[in-house]
DNA sequence: CTGAAAGCGCTAACAA
DNA sequence: TTGTTAGCGCTTTCAG
């Protein structure tokens, strides 16, 4: 990329250019540009002057290398097109709100090895920690993040071993309990609906636990459809007529988002089906973008927002007990019946 | 912060550590990591081993500070709640993705203080390029985009004066545009309902450009209804509830994005109203998201991926004729009639 | 309360 | 192809 030149092109301005207005050391200069205490108001008066009329933006490049400490959070997900995980950064956000701390987010799509590369430039940047979405990673990921002597904080999943810190759910809990509601309200007849995605693992584990169940029940799942691609209510539509017309007979349906579950659920209505009389549904994730149907949908709230501030308090070290790393915090997920499983 | 000590703390690696292990120069390190061709193969060998073994992972923040290069765009936008923004970064992250720059995000809440404030941020981390949305800011926030040096494009919105380069719809257009379909299909006692927040320009250029086209033909709105905090179904839900009792011969309601619109159509679907016949309903975006309803409701595409490829084309010196700065990209907006406005 | 010196970890520029 | 030297713009540390 050749240098840019706008209109009025100079060298970015430096302490040194505020100190020669001011008349005050490069030093002072910093001292009242980082707020600290031990500046005369006169001194900070004409500094401040000074850096207002020429527009100096300090270089936080510098800044960092020369105090070995940076105020960023990485924070990688799988994606922002999955409205689950802005609510996360969300909470993340309110939460280091006043610690000084900003985030920096990264997407994998999805893709280990993507993802791989997303800490690598993150950690390249020397963050001071780092949130990270799911507890399935590359050696070579686990490693850096092992190594980077900063706090790392897993959100999402708690089924599995840490690197460090954790705050998540159990899917698997979340499928068990929504098969034995499921198995509880009479339903025998259950299809699954969700995605193709090898690497999404919690709709993976969510399954696993659905299926236990079942199984232990001595049903097993009596049909399957999978997608690929991102979810829509047109998608969850479309399916829906797929598994059904394959096999008429199905009671209920479970589906691995509330976005898909919504586009069953409004084929079903417009289908005129009886539910949750004949035919039930659930999905996955508490979605309250979705409520404003005539029926809301059963769900299992993920505690989205609560992770996302969980996790950013145990990264700016203001969780309860004080200590930083090694935290394990499992939140349970709240099964959420709505209208669309039948009432016992 | 305390420092964070875990298991196995250490120094961070540098590039010294990797020069002494495979017993080639910094300098010559430097080159193999950052794949410059005038290496020898062999040497390059002997520093990747190095590096792999001790987990090196190179500090971004001083390469930064002595090339004066820095990789990163800054990306600011009002909020990753609304659905909208996430497709911009979409197509940004997609156009830049082998151009070597990687994009950083920040929200505003719709707050130009806030604006101010992150635009200070991003700006002090001297990334090579700034993406933000809307033509409206501080007067501060403006002269230190102005001044910084750096190709700045603002995004969504034309109607206005940029700072440097543009891309984006005029709203005002698009207000007027829909206003004359309305009217062309009949409709005549139009209602509005939309945000509260005065900070969201974009609406209120919406719904001037409306307003206008229906004084020219006589006629005004008939009724208003606003909304604060967040979109949704159940929000549009409830506001078209209100408006219709208060105004129950409104035979067309105007709704200021695609979320409230569609919670809207579910409410007038589930009343049986008669739509489009009886009563028309428009909203603002083109959600695909949405799709997947029994009608589709009308609206107005902001070509949100393309405008986000386009601005980061400009920002990384891809666009068409290699110029950078001072370029003007007005799209066109795409009126789509879906099902809920009556053809003539 | 203020200033001077040293250096953070890397790369540009030049020399060998 | 490789190495040496001198900073990048700031903050730490210590002296006044």
């Amino acid at each position: 990329m050749p240098p840019y030149l706008p209109p009025e092109a100079q060298r970015p301005l430096t302490l040194r250019d505020v100190s020669e207005l001011s008349g005050v050391s490069e030093m002072t200069v910093s001292r009242v540009l980082r707020n600290r205490a031990d500046v005369s108001p006169a001194t900070r008066e004409k500094v401040l002057a000074a850096a207002k009329t020429l527009g100096y933006v300090p270089n936080k490049i510098a800044g960092a290398l020369a105090s070995q400490r940076v105020n960023l959070v990485g924070v990688i997900i799988p994606s922002l097109a999955n409205m689950v995980f802005p609510e996360v950064l969300g909470g993340i956000s309110a939460a280091l709100e006043d610690s000084g701390l900003q985030p920096v987010f990264g997407a994998t799509d999805y893709k280990a090895e993507r993802e791989e590369n997303v800490i690598y430039e993150m950690l390249s940047w020397r963050p001071s920690g780092m949130i990270v979405a799911g507890l399935e990673h590359t050696d070579a990921a686990r490693a850096m993040l092992a190594n980077s002597g900063i706090p790392i904080v897993e959100i999402m999943d708690s089924d599995g071993e840490p690197i460090d810190s954790l705050v998540g759910i159990s899917h698997r809990r979340a499928g068990r309990e929504m098969a034995e509601a499921i198995l509880a309200a009479g339903y025998r007849k259950i299809g699954f609906l969700g995605s193709k995605m090898p690497d999404d693992h919690r709709a993976r584990k969510r399954l696993e636990g659905f299926s236990d169940v079942l199984q232990a029940a001595g049903i097993s799942l009596a049909e399957t459809e999978h997608y690929a691609g991102g979810s829509s209510l047109a998608k969850g539509r479309e399916m829906t007529q797929t598994i059904l017309s394959r096999r008429p007979d199905l009671d209920f349906l479970y589906y691995s988002n509330d976005m898909i579950g919504a586009g069953g659920l409004l084929y079903c209505l417009d289908q005129g089906f009886d539910v949750p009389g004949k035919i039930g549904l659930a999905g996955f994730n508490g979605l309250e973008l979705l409520e404003g149907f005539r029926l809301r949908l059963a769900t299992t709230d993920a505690c989205r927002r609560e992770i996302g501030m969980r996790a950013a308090e145990i990264v700016s070290g203001k969780s309860d007990d004080g200590l930083i790393g090694g935290r394990h915090i499992e939140l349970a997920p709240r099964l959420d019946f709505g209208d669309t499983i039948r009432r016992a």
